[in-house]
DNA sequence: GGCATATATACGCGTCAACGAATGTACAGT
DNA sequence: ACTGTACATTCGTTGACGCGTATATATGCC
């Protein structure tokens, strides 16, 4: 399944808002959606998984779930050729750029 | 329909992709992709515009489809909370940022 | 009016995704 | 070895989605 298809559901963008946070056990997940069985949410971080937008992790009998944000690139390239028709938070967006950027600043782009 | 929904559907993010060029006719939209017939991009185009992404206009017996942008800004703001944690092509963001901005407002933060 | 063009909607169908229940698998503790 | 816990997978069902065909609703032109 493509990044996009697996970011349209409501539930795995809550798993995925949820592993923003921070690593978290499969349980712990489950228990946070309470409207879902165990087995919905782990076909759910298997779809996850799948897209490359999670990675899991063997702890004992527990999986770890940590999230990829790499993944998401994808979808942020593809919004990247409309980010320019809006204005909006414009300068917040910069200014968190130029926050976060890494220590290391590679331009080993093209140019 | 959501607006993660409706851009999931491929066929759908190719009439965004050509709206981003310039509006079209619901005409040219249909000969645009040749896999579909007429009805089918019909279809598309409405769900496009019940999720806030284009806008229709009526000519004649033509109904010319524009791009409506700030539709994709829910899509940005939930990738926002993502964005920090990859680096990838953030310099070439941040140009691209300092090529589109508003004329008014230079920041001129890069380090 | 009459006919062609442009676009939208209705309908029926096949496919696929998401679900819960049941079951399987692996590890932990005793 | 046995039992419980944690998680994954299978199965069958249901509902939603996307499609093409056929049809409706304009508008334009003569």
């Amino acid at each position: 399944m493509d990044v996009f298809t697996a970011v349209a559901e409501p539930s795995r963008r809550t798993l995925l808002d949820l592993l923003a946070d921070g690593e978290r056990s499969a349980g712990e997940l489950v228990a946070s959606l309470p409207a879902l069985t165990q087995p919905a949410v782990s076909r759910h971080l298997r779809i996850l998984r799948e897209a490359g937008l999670v990675e899991v992790r063997p702890d004992g009998q527990r999986r770890i779930y940590t999230l990829r944000p790499e993944g998401l690139a994808e979808l942020d390239d593809w919004l990247a050729r409309y980010r320019r028709y809006w204005t909006r938070h414009l300068d917040s967006l910069e200014r968190h750029l130029a926050d976060t950027r890494t220590p290391t600043a590679e331009r080993t782009d093209q140019s």
